[in-house]
DNA sequence: TAATTCGCTAGACCGA
DNA sequence: TCGGTCTAGCGAA
């Protein structure tokens, strides 16, 4: 029989067992026929023995017995970086997580590698295909006979089926509990459409709503549902927050139900799946993407900047819509009365929709980083950036024909949390206010470094290099000039791949589909270009090297130090500095010419691979004291030639001050920087505070809002944001570690901590005007004031007061 | 289960 | 009541 040649689409891998019982890989494979489950059941699980010597252990392993059986297959493999390694092959997961313990006692051992590496990771990285890339495959009746990744690009919008799904609940005056309260609707869009399925009673005669299918009773409702995923047949199965809402409630009901909430592949129901704290909810053969999880990844990786993560507030930024929130009163109300049910049902397919179009956006980035660590996206979106630096790794050390190296015991990641080390350097500005700013800063600062000295773990120190000076750190560490160290040599791979994707975007049109995918590309590329060196110091890391991320800061130092000095020279006068830029200002006659003559006389003198940019010129720029007196770093506003403000550090770009004090700091600001006008920014603050005393401020204006960041019980200082959140669990909210918390600090109470409450408690007007003034107007604005000459009481009571000698 | 260091500010808490 | 110390959070790079 000649096997079938089939293309398509990896969406999901799992294993199983195979009739005669050995573990077996099951792709998941979206082909013209629809989702496709292969079985490659020729794959066994695997690890290294490294031996002290190939004859020594010889004996031991032959004896080796796991429930009986020898393994598979014991054959010696060649790595490049080590000696006497050994492949040693079981029939089953299981006996291969046996066989680690009895092995690693076996005279002659050294040591195990590769032992811990799930089936499903081992066998994508071995076979080089990345999940939603394109494969090739040759098989028979479904059992694999070769695959291999093919070099066509997927298109996730065209090429995918991508379906959300929201239920709406009944909650009757606290949190549904779905051993008691129903779910009131269910709906669900896709590439061709949405419908909301409900049930119960309502006021019908009029005919059910356009896209609204009526079911008898709940479990009709719940069961059409299932079969319309399984219709549709999604690749990607978004939700938000799935994991911890809508799949354990769906999950829960049916089991009371007695329904099928079969709506993974072959009707498979999915189970919880622990993912750190919470749990996760796989859907075999497809995808779940919980987009609110993959919110909180993106604004980790600093590709999305979100202050909230609710879903209102998520459209509200992402797509610059309004959405109307229904609260659950509402929607109960509504259920009880029969009336207007129409409104739930919108809210219901408008969240879907909304969600949908949210994942849409971002899942061509995710699909990116999934076949660049060859993770499924149910991972990559609920990892952090450690696990996906060192996927990416352990994927090119495979391919390079290296052993990877072990994870750190509980105990040496101990130690390593207390050593520390030095970081970038940041010069004190000099405050008040400045014209002609040039800045320039070093292009990938950190990975450059790795790549310019060959930073990795292996090249440290080694025999051949000591004394020479190229790849010698200011830490004294050196790194080889000969061999070609593994980290850079990755890094140097995906800079180049991320070069020729940004060339390719200048050739396509901006917004198609090929733009919008290389863009994805590019961004996935620059995300784990940013990456690698923090995680060299991060403690469970496996490539981890405390001297080589010390070394890469060192020389950080140096080089910004270097170019600080190098500036003074070219006769500009440095007036601030922060780990990889310098503010440049320009004396009379300079202009950004000079600039550009002084950065590339810079960049003739920087080894390969380092770069030094010119960022822009701006007209004026202001630096502050700090509270305590001396220059604040980390603090500044610039205003370019175009009147766009950039302000960095300031009350005004942080979450946690409330929106009258951000707005007061940015108008000053700008009255400042693009006016020149001290008394019109002295007015601004003055109006805000009358504001504030007039008592009309809206809540909206005035929330703060913090995240916990561990249990309610942990907090051995009780400030503001903890006590609001112990009154409102009082009350019955439900909070924990990631609870994004809103309050308002009220006219009630002594502290101000007594005075906080959960905006959501708070009636508009009940404000603590004296608080917001005090404590978040004045605080906001009176640095940047103070440079002009102005104090807080000229703020507090009329005009500026007049000096006693104007008076005389 | 967790990428790094540097830096600012607020508010509670404690003792003089 | 004040100032110092400590916890906590968030942002820059």
């Amino acid at each position: 029989m000649v096997p079938d040649a089939v293309s398509g689409i990896l969406v999901d891998a799992d294993y199983g067992a195979s009739k005669e019982g050995h573990s077996q890989i099951e792709l998941y494979i979206r082909t013209k026929k629809g989702i496709e489950k292969f079985v490659d059941a020729k794959f066994r699980p695997y690890f290294y023995v490294v031996a002290n010597s190939l004859a020594g252990v010889e004996k031991g392993l032959k004896e080796l017995r796991v429930e009986g059986n020898s393994p598979l297959a014991v054959e010696e493999v060649r790595k490049k970086n080590a000696e006497n390694v050994l492949k040693i092959t079981f029939r089953t997961t299981k006996e291969l997580s046996i066989a680690r313990d009895r092995v690693k006692d076996l005279q002659g051992v050294r040591e195990l590698r590769e032992y811990d590496i799930p089936f499903v990771n081992r066998y994508l990285i071995d076979k080089g295909i990345g999940p939603l890339g394109r494969v090739e495959l040759r098989h028979e009746n479904n059992e694999l006979k070769e695959i291999r990744a093919s070099e066509k690009e997927v298109d996730a919008a065209r090429d995918l089926e991508i379906g959300c799904f929201d239920i709406e609940t009944y909650s009757p005056g606290r949190m549904s509990d779905p051993k008691q309260d129903p779910i009131l609707s269910i709906a669900y869009s896709d590439s061709k459409g949405s419908v909301v399925f409900t049930h119960g009673k309502g006021n019908w005669e009029k005919g059910t709503p356009r896209g609204v299918e009526v079911k008898a009773n709940e479990a009709e409702m719940v069961k059409a549902f299932v079969g319309k995923v399984n219709e549709s047949s999604p690749d990607i199965i978004v939700t938000y927050n799935g994991d911890g809402f809508d799949m354990p409630y769906l999950r829960e009901r049916c089991e009371g139900l007695g329904v099928d909430f079969g709506i993974g592949f072959g009707g498979e129901i999915p189970k919880a799946e622990r993912k750190g704290v919470d749990n996760a909810y796989p859907v075999k053969g497809r995808q779940h993407l919980d987009a609110y999880q993959m919110m909180r990844l993106l604004s980790k990786l600093g590709a999305v900047n979100l202050v909230k993560y609710d879903l209102e507030s998520v459209v509200g930024v992402i797509l610059g819509k309004e959405k109307e929130k229904l609260d659950h009163n509402d929607i109960n109300r509504i259920w009880d009365s029969g009336k207007g049910l129409g409104r739930i049902f919108d809210y219901n397919r408008e969240d879907t929709e909304t969600t949908r179009e949210i994942a849409l956006r971002y899942i061509p980035l995710l699909a990116e980083l999934s076949r660049l660590t060859r993770r499924m996206m149910f991972d990559v979106s609920r990892v952090s950036t450690g696990i996906l630096v060192e996927a990416l790794l352990m994927n090119r050390a495979f391919e390079n024909k290296l052993l990877i190296p072990n994870r750190p015991e509980e105990s040496e990641v101990r130690a390593r949390i207390t050593r520390t080390f030095k970081g970038g350097y940041v010069k004190s500005p000099v405050p008040g206010l400045h014209e002609n700013i040039a800045v320039v800063d070093f292009r990938s600062l950190h990975p450059s470094i790795i790549m310019a000295h060959n930073v990795s773990p292996e090249t440290l120190n080694c025999k051949c290099c000591r004394g020479k000076e190229k790849n010698l750190a200011p830490t004294k560490d050196w790194f080889c000039e000969k061999e070609k160290g593994f980290i850079p040599e990755t890094i140097k791979g995906i800079f180049s791949a991320r070069v020729g994707a940004k060339a390719e975007m200048k050739n396509a049109k901006k917004d198609s589909a090929e733009y919008n995918a290389l863009d994805a590309k590019q961004h996935a590329l620059k995300i784990m270009l940013n990456s690698f060196y923090g995680t060299l110091a991060y403690a469970r890391f496996r490539w981890y090297s405390m001297q080589a991320a010390s070394a890469v800061t060192a020389w950080s130092r140096h080089y910004i130090r270097e170019t600080l000095d190098k500036s003074e020279n070219a006769g500009f006068k440095p007036i601030y500095s922060d780990t990889d830029s310098c503010f440049l200002e320009l004396p009379k006659g300079k202009t950004k010419n000079d600039v550009l003559a002084f950065v590339r006389k810079v960049n003739s003198e920087l080894p390969e691979h380092m770069e030094l940019e010119f960022e822009g010129l701006f007209k004026r720029g202001i630096f502050v004291t700090k509270k305590e007196g001396g220059a604040a770093k980390k603090r500044y506003a610039l205003i370019d030639f175009n009147d766009r403000l950039k302000i960095v550090g300031f009350e005004y770009v942080r979450r946690d001050w409330s929106r009258i004090a951000k707005d007061t700091q940015r108008d000053v600001l700008e009255a400042v920087l693009k006016e020149g006008r001290p008394e019109r920014a002295a007015e601004i603050a003055k109006a805000a505070i009358e504001l504030l005393k007039g008592g009309k401020v809206p809540k909206a204006s005035l929330t703060i809002i913090t995240q916990l960041q561990k249990p309610i019980k942990d907090y051995a200082a009780i400030g503001p944001h903890i006590a609001a959140a112990k009154k409102a669990i009082a009350r019955g909210k439900e909070l924990g570690v990631g609870s994004v918390l809103s309050y308002i600090i009220t006219k009630a109470g002594k502290s101000i901590s007594d005075r906080a409450e959960l905006e959501e408690y708070v009636k508009e007007g009940n404000y603590d005007a004296d608080y917001y003034i005090e404590h978040q107007v004045v605080p906001a604005v009176i640095k940047i004031l103070a440079e002009l000459g102005y104090s807080k009481e000229d703020l507090m009571h009329g005009g500026k007061q007049k000096t006693l000698g104007s008076f005389s």
